[in-house]
Order: structure tokens, then C-alpha cells, then sequence
RNA sequence: GCCGUCUUAGCUCAGUGGUAGAGCACUCGCUUCACACGCGAUAGGUCACAAGUUCGAAUCUUGUAGACGGCACCA
């Protein structure tokens, strides 16, 4: 068979995938064995908005690779994939739509229309990213792809809900929250975030005191003795003047000299006919601004905790979309909260009242998604108490480790301390997209929590009932990713079966008891509390299961300027367009490369290494089909006798190389170790097969060797299997052109499936097919030739020009250069050997020496005695660094009497072997006077 | 303010209580019949800085400097 000259990545990303997905490969059902175990992924749900990113391409290629990896090694394997309803997101997309479409706005059309229009987009555009995870090669079972608003996740939604509702742990109540008024919506604490605005301004105003003191008399004593004189205001400093509108007190420490006589007093409330009281709370640092603090209940968190305390009205003056209300007052109402700004500040400079405008640089919170400045506004919202659930997840932590994050530094410690400090979740949404919240409303407000609107009902009477507008914020149904994907639902088959029409017989009724707990979870450091802790809290409350055993927390990938990738700075990478440019094989195993948990810098040219890397595993295989004409992969080639004692060194070398690779490669992955992995099979694939094993084997290969020739393709199919999970397409290509393979050779877990590598034997290794011997022998015939190819470089002598290498070695390495004289004379292209217990050339010749062994080359009208003198100097140099280093350590007396006696032992015959060298050098040196 | 991470070859990054590694780039040589997306041979680092623990520290501890992340606060 004849392959083509470069590996061209499309044609085989084209040709396997749709079969592996067609023919169920990806699905638990294909393995057979009754007896086998589990192992399971949900992915992290993509919104349906979403476009595959680099993240995705990490996060996935990590999933697959361990997936592929247990699937080989006969678990019972479920990645089970799916999007997320991404509430705001396709919120916003609808609405633009609408608008531009139609010129309309939501409320033209309605809840329900406007549902339908969002259902509609899902169907259409939702699917962008599953069919980008198939361009992937991800081996995720599609039988089970889940949306969070299924009806059957649907309805796990509503059944925690209630639950929670009746523990009286959801409730409703009117709390400071985040509000963005370009979405219209509340925010929970996570998805505010911060941007640091240098060019604010700190504004300091003057409030008129009600009743202005005296300069003389009037005064307590001991405002009388401090020099601060009286006036007739007080200063309060502010970054959001418009709030004023809605103070109803001002606040001072009560510790504060200055104004310990104020306390109690009042203020006239300027633009306002309002009087308010001066209080004191020791929420006031006095030190900071002017000491007195204007407090507005109604639109900032601590002050509304102040109000509480002192039972202070909450003045709400501001409207839902960011401009002010009535309460505001006839100058201001309808004015955008920074317009109204302006005119507060305006008014108060015309009064005489603005003290002085600062600049003053201030961190904002503004809307995750969108940017705009959250305003905290005072609302009622629903909320879930997060004590009990707080506790299971710590409990789960301190007792079991669950999860066991990888890496577990920083994230364990980062994940507890998150949640030892954490407060109530705001779970309302002003929005139509999503689960709209199972609660309804009388005609007084009563609420009637309910699985359904007949229950709502039947709870108040009989009552005619609205439904609460507002739907859950979408991280509820993906905190039951875990369990809700696997068929939960809160309800048992018999309720199901009364209940719920719509909702079709789960065709996997054993998922939730086979596959939960999960095995792992992957993702990345961003969703840790949005998603990973509520998911470790909610399938621990609702299934007494743990969610996942492991937490993969990958690291973050950043742009070529080291700054993580958005469309702001425009410095992101499209995954798909490298897939196009270097291939999805040659990506995947890139991204493996750098899954060390650390943020990595994106790099082209990684990706171009192993663009090669593939290429040279296309032209490995290319020799060997070439020569492969009537043999065929055969395990037995590599396993005693044919390995035994007396074959081959290389062979036994290279089934020694294979063995010990494939056992460092599963460690490896045991650990999540993705990096080290990819690094073993790069090596064992690139330097000890293709450079030494290949070249060795050549001749015999290209004569017919059919012994040879079926070792070699042995080795390269299991060398296939072990790059599978992370090159499946490459690795699949090739496989099936290698004679010999097929469903045979599948993990007997699979034995009547079609032909394919993923369904064959992850290679194991194998500890007693390790030759500690044969890989010592080997290097010291490797590092002979490297020493020949190093003088023939070093002396500028031609390839075509051959020469007899001399060799002085033990009587034992002798015996081992001899048997290996043809492949030694091969790789160093010399012409012939001599062998004995010391060199006896020429004086014009070239010579070095190796742990094993001294070697001369005479070279009579070729060297140059200089760069000779050269080359051996600087062996000698090296050597003698070396030397000196030990010979510092070994007569440290304190080294010898304290360190572990094989160290010491180690050293000294390193130092032994080192002396001997040297002499041999430096005798070699003399001889070339 | 609190917690945490990082600083290793020109670049991007691995790594480890006991002689510093890779890929790329650089230098030299090669149309060697699988591969120039290749082959062969070199060169390149007091592992940020300082002190400590240790027989031994680049690796552990503390401090310093710089880069960054999370959380809290921000009248």
C-alpha cells in the first residue's frame, strides 16, 4: 500500500467520524461486559449562543482524551454532552432580533410569542457548537444530549424548587441586589464584576442643619471644647450625588467628637422638602471623607443595613431601566440616573451647597455580560439560603476530600474559603427565557409555591392565580446538571406516569444509579462558584450523592500578548481555523501538551510541532506499509521467545522502550498529568522508534524480513493506540490501512463491533517485558555512534568517505559491540570495526571516549590536528567540571558520613569511571604530538 | 485590605532535595531510496534577588522586587 508523500488531516477528519457516531461507539451500550465498570463525564453545558472557543477546545480535548483512554481500557464509558438555555444571552439575542426584524420590543409581543420566537432561534442557531464539537472528534454519546429546559430537566427544576421552597429554604423577600438596566434584570454577586474607572469624581455636599446652632450658647459642653467651629451643615462626600434624592438620614460614628452633638438633630434635605435625622451607627470610619455619611436604604447595600437598624424608610427614587421615579421629584423624575447626576450636582453649586469636587479614582461594578454600570437597587427577588447546603458541600470537603481538585493548590483552598464566607443566592431573573419560576399570586400577593399551576391552586382554594413573571437564574438548572441529565427528575415513576403528559418514558432509567457519581468534572477556574460549588451542594442535597470524585480545573488560555482572549483586545485564536491550518489531531494533542493547570500563553508554532509530529507519524507508518506486503500485526512478535535472550538488542530494546512508555503514559493520566503524557509519546514515537529503531531496521525491513517487518508494524499499532486519545483521527486512518487489524484485536469488552482503533486495548505495558539491560546496552551502542557522528561532523568528513572505528572496551562491552557491529557500521556509516581491550592506531586519528567505551577513527590525510586538540580539550573540560564537582562532594566528610550510602556509592564510581576517561583523553592528547 | 500563584536557555514553557530539560529560533553539515512538516552535529542557563534549614537547595522556609489572579471594601 502506497500512502501519499504528506499527511493531509482533512480527508481523515472527514472519514471517521459520522461512522464512529452511526455505529454507537460513543454510547455505554457497545460494551459488552456486564461486569465492567463506569465511567462518566457530563461536559460543562456550552450556552446554546456559543461558538467554540479555546477554552471549549481544552476542556474538551482533556474529556476526550479521558474518555477514549477508559473507553480502550473496557469501562463502561458515558461523556454526556449538551447546551444550556444561557437565559440572558439568548434573551438579548431575541430581542435584537424582534427589533430588527420587526421593530418590535418584547412587550409588542408578548410572554408566549416571545417564547416561541426564542424556541425557534434555539432550534436554529443553537446547534453551532455541538456541531463544532464533532468537527472535535469528541467521542460524546449524542443519544443523550441534554438541554436544561428538556422537559424532563424541566421538571427537576420545579421539584427542587419546591422542595427548597417548603424547607423554607427559597423564599422571597425585598433585599439591596444588583440590578443592570440595560437587561432589565437582576444579577447574583458572581455576575457582577469590577472595572476600575480613573476619572471618577467624589462629590462633597452640604446639608443645611434644621435648626442652626448658635455660635454662642445652645452648645453641649463638649462640642464646646473641641476647636472645630460650629457651622451651620454638614458635609457629606458621595460618588453618586443623584442618590441624594433618596437619603433618609445621615450618618456619623458615635464616637466622633465633631459631631457628637449633632446626633439626634436633623437636616433640611436639599431639593427636597424633606427633613431627616442625624444618627449615629459605628458603621462611619470616621477617618474617611468628611465622617458623615448621607444614607440611602433604598440604593445601597450598607446603608440599607444601617436603615434596618435604625428603622430608617427606604426611598426608592429610581426607576427599573436607570432613570429616576416620581420620588425623585417633579425636576427629576424621568432623567437617566447620570443625567440626573449633573442637575443634582448643578442645583447644590447653585445653592452654595457643593463643598468641593474631588477626583477620585473608583472600582464600579458593572453587568458581566453587557458592561453596564449595576445599580443596587432595592427589590424584592427570590432567594436561596445557602447555610445547609453550604454545610453538606464543607462536610463533603473536610471528611472525604470531595472534590479532589486537580491541581488542588490553589483551588481547594480558594473553593472553601468561598464557601465559609458565602451569602444568599439571588435566584430571580426578569426575564421571559428560561424556567419561569413555579410561584403564584393571588389578587392580595399571596404566594402559592406549586409543581403546577393546578397545585398552586388547590393550595389557595381555589383562587384565580397569576403565575410569578420572572424565570430562575440559568446556573438553578445547570447546579442539576449532574444528576438532572441522567433522568432525575424529583418525582418517581408512578407520579411521573399521573403527572406529566408531556414528558416521554426515559429510555435510560438505570443512568442516574449507573453513572452518578461522575467521575470527574473538567472546567475551567470562571464557573468554580457559579457552577462547581452549587452543583457539589444541589446533587448532595437532592440525590445523597456526591456530584464528581475529581475536579480538573484547567488553566486559562491567553492571547499571543499574554492577556486572556476576547474580542475587545482582538487577540483571540479560533480554534476552527487551526483545525483548518494544522489540523484537529495535531491541535488536540497541542492543547494536551500545555494542560499542565497553569494559564498558557497560545503559540502558533506548538501547534506546528505537532502538525509535524503528525506528519512524521503518516511517514513512519508509510515505510512501514510499503514493506509490509504480506505480513501482518501480530502480538506475539514482541512477546517471549521472541524477545528472549540471544534476539536482537534493538528489538528487545525497543519492546523494553514501548513497555516502559506505555506504563509511564497511564501514570501519567492517572494523574491528570496530560503534559508529561504527550511529552512520553512524542519521544518514544519520534526518537527511539522512528530515529533509532526504523533506521536500525531498514535493511531488513526494505529486504523482506518478514519477522522483522511484523515486529515493526506490531509496535506501531500499539504505538497507534497509545496516541489514539489524543490524535484520533490520524490514529484511526492508519490503523485501518495496517494489515492485520481489525475487530480481533478490539478490547474483548467490544468484540462484535466494527473494526476501529478506539474500541481496541489501551496498552497496559508490561513491568516484566522492561530489560534494564537491553536499554543500558542499547545506550551505550547509541552513545558510541553519537561519538562517531560527532567527529565525523566535527572533522568535516563526508558520508561518502568511510572509515574503521576502533573500539576499546570491558571484555563484556565488547561482546555487546560486537554483536551489533552491522548496525553500528550502519548508523555511523563506517566501514568496518575492531574491537579489543585497547586502541592501537595511528597517531592521525580522531578519538573520544563514551561511558563504555574509547573509540579511535584513523583518519590519515583527513584530520586536523587542531580542531582535534580542540575537540578533545573540550571533552576534557567537560569532564573535568564534572570531576571537580565531585571531588569537592565525596571528600566533604559530612556528605560522606550523612548522605544515603548508594548516593555516596554512585558518586564514587562516577568519579572512578570519570578518571579514567579523563586519562584516556588526555593520553590521547600526548599522542597526537 | 485579605488569600493565593508565578519569575528556569533568545522565545514559549516543562521539571526536580543529589551532575539543568523540550519545542521553536540560532550556528554548522546533509537532495542518506518514510518524512526538508526531514536527517545529523553543535552552541546557549550562577533556575528573579537576599538570608535561613540541610552533608547537599534551582527544588523546602522567610524576606525583597516584579508580573498576575481571586475575594472583600470603596460615603
Amino acid at each position: 500500500m502506497e500512502l501519499a508523500k504528506a499527511y493531509d488531516p482533512k480527508a481523515a477528519e472527514e472519514n471517521h467520524y459520522k461512522r464512529w457516531e452511526t455505529s454507537g461507539f460513543f454510547t455505554p451500550e457497545i460494551n459488552q461486559n456486564t461486569d465492567a465498570e463506569t465511567f462518566s463525564i457530563v461536559i460543562p453545558p456550552p450556552n446554546v449562543t456559543g461558538r467554540l472557543h479555546m477554552g471549549h477546545a481544552l476542556q474538551h480535548t482533556i474529556m476526550d482524551v479521558l474518555t477514549r483512554w477508559k473507553r480502550m481500557q473496557g469501562f463502561r464509558t458515558l461523556w454526556l454532552p449538551g447546551t444550556d438555555h444561557a437565559g440572558i444571552s439568548v434573551q438579548r439575542k431575541v430581542v435584537e432580533q424582534l427589533k430588527k426584524e420587526e421593530h418590535k420590543t418584547p412587550l409588542d409581543i408578548g410572554r408566549e410569542r416571545f417564547v416561541r420566537r426564542a424556541w425557534e432561534w434555539k432550534e436554529l442557531y443553537g446547534n453551532t457548537i455541538t456541531e463544532q464539537m464533532r468537527r472535535e472528534g469528541a467521542s460524546v454519546d449524542w443519544t443523550r444530549q441534554r438541554f436544561t429546559m428538556d422537559a424532563s430537566l424541566s421538571l427537576a427544576v420545579r421539584n427542587v424548587f419546591c422542595t427548597l421552597y417548603e424547607e423554607g429554604q427559597i423564599y422571597r423577600g425585598l433585599r439591596i441586589v444588583n440590578w443592570c438596566p440595560k437587561d432589565k434584570t437582576v444579577l447574583s454577586d458572581l455576575e457582577v464584576k469590577e472595572e476600575t474607572k480613573k476619572d471618577g469624581k467624589l462629590y462633597y455636599l452640604r446639608y443645611p442643619l434644621s435648626e442652626p446652632p448658635a455660635v454662642a450658647g445652645g452648645l453641649t459642653q463638649q462640642s464646646r471644647n473641641t476647636d472645630k467651629p460650629a457651622s451651620d451643615f454638614i458635609t457629606v462626600a458621595t460618588t453618586r450625588p443623584e442618590t441624594m434624592l433618596g437619603d433618609t438620614a445621615v450618618a456619623v460614628n458615635g464616637d466622633d467628637e465633631r459631631y457628637k452633638d449633632l446626633v439626634g438633630k436633623t437636616i433640611l434635605l436639599p431639593l427636597t422638602d424633606r427633613e431627616i435625622p442625624i444618627i449615629a451607627d459605628e458603621y462611619v470610619d470616621a477617618e474617611f471623607g468628611t465622617g458623615a455619611v448621607k444614607i440611602t436604604p433604598a440604593h445601597d447595600p450598607n446603608d440599607y443595613l444601617v436603615g434596618q437598624r435604625h428603622d430608617l424608610p427606604q426611598l426608592l427614587v429610581m426607576n427599573m431601566d436607570g432613570t429616576m421615579n416620581p420620588e425623585a421629584g417633579p425636576a427629576f423624575e424621568g432623567l437617566d440616573r447620570f443625567v440626573a447626576r449633573e442637575k443634582v450636582v448643578e442645583e447644590f453649586e447653585k445653592l452654595g451647597l457643593l463643598e468641593k469636587v474631588d477626583d477620585y479614582e473608583i472600582t464600579l461594578p458593572v453587568c458581566e455580560r453587557c458592561k453596564t454600570i449595576v445599580e443596587p437597587i432595592l427589590s424584592e427577588q427570590w432567594f436561596v439560603k445557602m447555610d445547609e447546603m453550604r454545610d453538606l458541600a464543607l462536610d463533603l470537603m473536610r471528611s472525604e476530600g470531595v472534590p479532589h481538585f486537580s491541581p488542588q493548590v490553589p483551588h481547594e483552598k480558594v473553593y472553601t474559603a468561598w464557601l465559609e464566607n458565602l451569602k444568599d443566592w439571588t435566584i430571580s431573573r426578569q426575564l421571559w427565557w428560561g424556567h419561569q419560576i413555579p410561584a403564584w399570586y393571588d389578587e392580595d400577593g399571596n404566594v402559592f409555591v406549586g409543581r403546577t399551576e393546578e397545585e398552586a391552586v388547590a393550595k389557595s382554594g381555589g383562587k384565580k392565580l397569576t403565575q410569578d413573571s420572572d424565570v430562575l437564574d440559568t446556573w438553578f438548572s445547570s447546579g442539576l446538571w449532574a444528576f438532572s441529565t441522567f433522568g432525575w427528575t424529583g418525582q418517581n415513576e408512578d407520579e411521573l406516569t399521573a403527572n406529566s403528559s408531556q414528558l416521554t418514558a426515559n429510555p435510560h432509567p438505570n443512568d442516574l444509579e449507573e453513572f452518578l457519581p461522575t467521575d470527574l468534572l473538567v472546567t475551567g477556574r470562571d464557573i468554580m462558584f457559579l457552577w462547581v460549588s452549587r452543583m457539589v451542594m444541589l446533587t448532595k442535597k437532592f440525590t445523597g450523592k456526591i456530584a464528581f470524585n475529581d475536579c480538573v480545573i484547567t488553566g486559562t488560555v491567553l492571547g499571543k500578548d499574554g492577556k486572556p482572549m476576547s474580542k475587545s483586545r482582538n487577540n483571540g485564536v479560533d480554534p476552527i481555523e487551526m483545525f483548518d491550518k494544522f489540523g484537529v489531531d495535531a491541535t488536540r494533542i497541542y492543547l494536551a501538551s500545555i494542560a499542565t493547570g497553569a494559564d498558557i500563553r497560545w503559540n502558533d508554532v506548538g501547534v506546528e510541532t505537532y502538525r509535524n509530529f503528525a506528519n512524521k507519524i503518516w511517514n513512519a507508518t508509510r515505510f512501514c506499509l510499503m514493506n509490509a506486503v504480506g505480513a501482518a500485526v501480530d502480538h506475539a512478535s514482541i512477546l517471549p521467545p521472541a524477545t528472549a535472550d540471544g534476539s536482537d538488542l534493538s528489538d528487545k530494546w525497543i519492546v523494553s522502550r514501548l513497555n516502559r512508555t506505555a506504563i509511564e503514559v497511564n501514570t501519567a493520566l492517572e494523574k491528570y498529568e496530560f503534559h508529561t503524557a504527550v511529552s512520553l509519546l512524542y519521544h518514544f514515537f519520534w526518537d527511539d522508534f522512528c530515529d533509532w529503531y526504523i533506521e536500525l531496521k531498514k535493511d531488513e525491513i526494505t529486504n523482506g524480513d518478514k519477522a522483522s517487518t511484523v515486529r515493526i508494524i506490531t509496535i506501531l499499532e500499539i504505538a497507534l493506540r497509545m496516541l489514539h486519545p489524543f490524535m484520533p483521527y490520524l490514529t484511526e486512518d492508519l490503523w485501518l490501512k495496517l494489515p492485520g487489524t481489525g475487530n480481533t484485536l478490539h478490547n474483548t469488552a467490544y468484540s462484535n463491533a466494527g473494526a476501529t482503533i478506539m474500541l481496541t486495548q489501551f496498552p497496559p505495558g508490561d513491568h516484566a517485558a522492561i530489560d534494564e539491560r537491553s536499554e543500558r546496552e542499547m545506550g551505550a551502542v547509541i552513545d558510541l555512534i553519537k561519538r562517531v557522528r560527532n567527529i565525523r561532523a566535527e572533522m568535516n568528513i563526508s558520508t561518502a568517505v568511510k572509515f574503521a572505528v576502533h573500539i576499546a572496551a570491558s571484555p563484556e562491552m565488547q561482546g555487546v559491540f560486537a554483536a551489533n557491529e552491522s548496525q553500528i557500521l550502519k548508523l555511523a556509516k563506517a566501514e568496518s570495526l575492531v574491537i579489543g581491550d585497547t586502541l592501537n592506531v595511528h597517531r592521525a586519528s580522531a578519538k573520544a571516549v563514551t561511558n563504555d567505551a574509547a573509540l579511535a577513527v584513523p583518519l590519515e590525510g583527513l584530520i586536523d590536528f587542531e580542531k582535534e586538540r580542540e575537540r578533545l580539550n573540550n571533552q576534557i573540560t567537560k569532564l573535568t567540571e564534572e570531576k571537580t564537582r565531585l571531588d569537592g562532594q565525596l571528600s566533604n566528610t559530612h556528605f560522606v558520613e550523612r548522605a544515603p550510602l548508594e548516593k555516596v556509592q554512585e558518586l564514587r564510581d562516577r568519579q572512578r569511571e570519570l578518571d579514567g576517561q579523563i586519562a584516556t583523553l588526555r593520553n590521547n592528547l600526548t599522542s597526537l604530538e
